[in-house]
DNA sequence: GTCTATACTTCGATAGAC
DNA sequence: GTCTATCGAAGTATAGAC
């Protein structure tokens, strides 16, 4: 996925390095990602890169700010529209797996750097993590007003919902591996089933009895 | 957390490496983390990690196997334990929190790990994740059989019970940051409401009605 | 077992020609 | 915008004295 962009130029070298970045960084992380890889599979010259970013770091940051920004939106696109809660509650889970499954680096890179304790991310990307989960939670305080969903720490629920599909993506990249399949715990979950399980165990959850 | 040995010798200096490389890897990952700053942290000089361990990987998968060992050995513990299985259910997610408290380094190594499709581990090391996850199958094979938990998949249910445990454990991290504890997401939870609400959550998700 | 010193490699970044 | 060539820093690992 191509980096947002004010006019709908093409730039393909740009591009071209966005994509490899995000692709490598994924696999990888930051420290385990040389600019000369970067290069080499965007199919450019390495000082292009520096050409087109600042540097390593803000080539990665562009990476994690575009898709977070994604997120956001749309996260505040399902709080805002005209449904019950509950089905926003579904649409939430569905969402944040179609867009795992559109940017296949989103969730992987994202379970790192969280992991790492963000340190490559400045406060300005954070702040659109932090748009994601306000929409959650202004979907939560909706049902709990209306008495469709038990009271519940929000931090609590968002993490029961969005950590088993974090660790699922997480999972198929370890499978990805050669020679792992036999694991029994690496294992393929279609996506679909994925997305009813979620739903159903978040709607069980935040059930009222 | 010391490696564990056969004899119950004291090797301070191999200790103090062990005790190092846990922390910083946990940190900053595999390649944020050089041998010199390990042999800073540990106090010694750098030529005694390669005399105590043959070479960072090998000091790395020390670490994580000695972990991944003592997971495996109390969730085996557990299975095998003459109690009803929403009890051991109980245990292991009590079990899980009080094993992060206790080596702080535990989760959020395995996270990053799992995120880059665990390239520094070797098929031994991933055969302990494989006790763990199938004492965690005997659980809920026993309750299925008894008919006190639904039909769910086993690797649906290990990430929903386990998925949002490591979640937190990454949101501590995070928290633990500089400038960052204003952050609606990064407000601390005790680890007695963590236990308690994953332990709801599981019963809620494997309630049979 | 412990230390100093260093060989060898990789990596981030830039200068400067075109 | 793109390329070649390279600098300087950092990192892994080892040789060899004690």
């Amino acid at each position: 996925m191509a980096p947002t962009r004010k006019q709908a130029d093409a730039v393909p070298t740009r591009d071209a390095v966005f994509n490899a970045g995000a692709t490598l960084f994924s696999a990888r992380g930051f420290d385990g990602v040389s600019v000369d890889d970067i290069a080499a599979l965007a199919g450019v010259n390495k000082a292009m890169i520096y050409y087109h970013f600042a540097d390593k770091l803000t080539l990665y940051r562009t990476v994690v700010a575009d898709m977070l920004s994604a997120a956001g939106a749309r996260v505040s696109a399902i709080a805002q529209a005209e449904v019950a809660p509950s089905e926003k509650l579904d649409r939430f889970v569905e969402n944040f797996v179609r867009l795992a499954d559109e940017r296949p680096w989103f969730p992987t890179l994202m379970l790192r750097e969280i992991a790492e304790g963000a340190p490559h991310l400045d406060l300005d990307t954070l702040t659109h993590i932090r748009t994601v989960f306000l929409g959650f939670g202004r979907i939560l305080h909706e049902g709990e007003a209306a008495g469709v969903f038990r009271t519940i720490h929000p931090i609590l629920a968002y993490t029961s919902i969005v950590g088993p599909l974090i660790m699922n993506a997480a999972r198929e990249r370890v499978a990805a591996q050669p020679g792992r399949q036999h694991l029994p715990m690496l294992v393929a979950i279609s996506h679909d089933d994925l997305i009813a399980h979620g739903q159903e165990t978040a709607r069980r959850m935040l059930a009222v009895k």
